[in-house]
DNA sequence: TTACACAACTAACACTTGTTAGTTTACTTG
DNA sequence: CAAGTAAACTAACAAGTGTTAGTTGTGTAA
């Protein structure tokens, strides 16, 4: 493991101002009283403002593209799989909560990488239907709409950073299987 | 029906461009575009930015608080008070989903009314958790946590106001009873 | 020791922010 | 017609915005 670089080290500090205040309401000057340095300072690591929501945003958005490839393309059952984005999703969130918040909520505040995301994302949700719709044909999957289904699930996964820093204890394991129980019990045929 | 105050109007103006951009990144001379005027003539009509941003979220705010009560207070089975929640997110928030937007990503941009809107909030999710645990004692829902399922149920509810405006034809009746079916249906035993 | 990169600094810029003061215009009401 | 009111306007302010230029100190490699 290396040591974080400085670079890295305010893109985190910004993550997490952002998930308190957004995008818009955390300024350099802020930024840079909770890194102990004056603003001028963080351009020694950083192009700018829009370049550290690029970098959180991006990097997060590009794992969950990674990581849906792996899993559409596995030989899995359709219920499996979905297993497998819930776990996807709780592994993320818990390891850089702040940068989901980021990704959640301040994603239109991109400017050059806005359709670079877009697209990320749409695949992403193309990829999760799909899944969906496979599950319904081969008789995994109860016969309801995908799109309701998809919302259902995906916006619950995407609130996670809101929720598991405020949890305690954060057995990830025992939270990837309440979640899957309650979120596919309602979906799988009896 | 009295027609719409100027400042209603502001209001309503207001909250369709925080959703799109969030509160602090709206400001007052793209308001005062918006509505065809200038930014100073918006004070003849509201107090202040935070005047517009309390308006729209603690009356949204009170009017789940209200909606709960009625809910919490009657004498259904525990399932169908779910239902019940379920139909007020849906109404809510395709009724007002530019507030929704607001009520979701920028209550903490709160001031005095901070507090309030927080203990609106805390209250509303105790009396969910009450009915949850109440139907599994009562043996409706089936003996998982109360703390996931709620998390699980209210995201998706939360989040309609994304959802709603998307789809082509709204119908809301359908709309309910799809995600009572796939809420619900994840919890109720057997 | 000299050279150099790293990472901080001060000072300043051009522009934007929410808001106020004072004024004007156009209806409505007595 | 006179008076009042609602709602717009212009002009300005003080504070804050992201960012740049140029400088300084500090540790490391040649």
């Amino acid at each position: 493991m290396k040591p974080e670089t400085r670079q890295q080290e305010i893109i985190r500090v910004a993550a997490k101002l952002f998930k308190e205040k957004g995008y818009s309401a955390v300024t350099m000057r802020h930024l840079a009283t909770a890194m102990d340095i004056k603003a001028a300072s963080l351009y020694n690591h950083i192009e700018s403002k829009q370049d550290i929501l690029e970098r959180i945003i991006i990097s997060l958005a590009e794992t969950f593209t990674q990581g849906m490839k792996q899993i559409s393309e596995s030989n899995e059952t359709c219920i499996n799989k979905l297993k497998k984005i819930i776990e996807l999703h709780v592994h993320i969130s818990s390891k850089n909560s702040y940068g989901m918040a980021s990704l959640n909520n301040d994603w239109m505040h991109l400017e050059s990488q806005l359709t670079y995301y877009k697209k990320l994302r749409s695949d992403y949700e193309n990829d999760f239907k799909t899944i969906l719709e496979d599950g319904i044909k081969s008789g995994e999957i109860i016969h309801a709409k995908p799109d309701v289904m998809m919302f259902s699930i995906l916006t619950t996964l995407r609130s996670l950073y809101i929720w598991i820093p405020k949890k305690e204890v954060i057995n990830l394991k025992e939270l990837t299987d309440d979640l899957s129980n309650i979120l596919i019990n309602g979906i799988a045929k009896e």
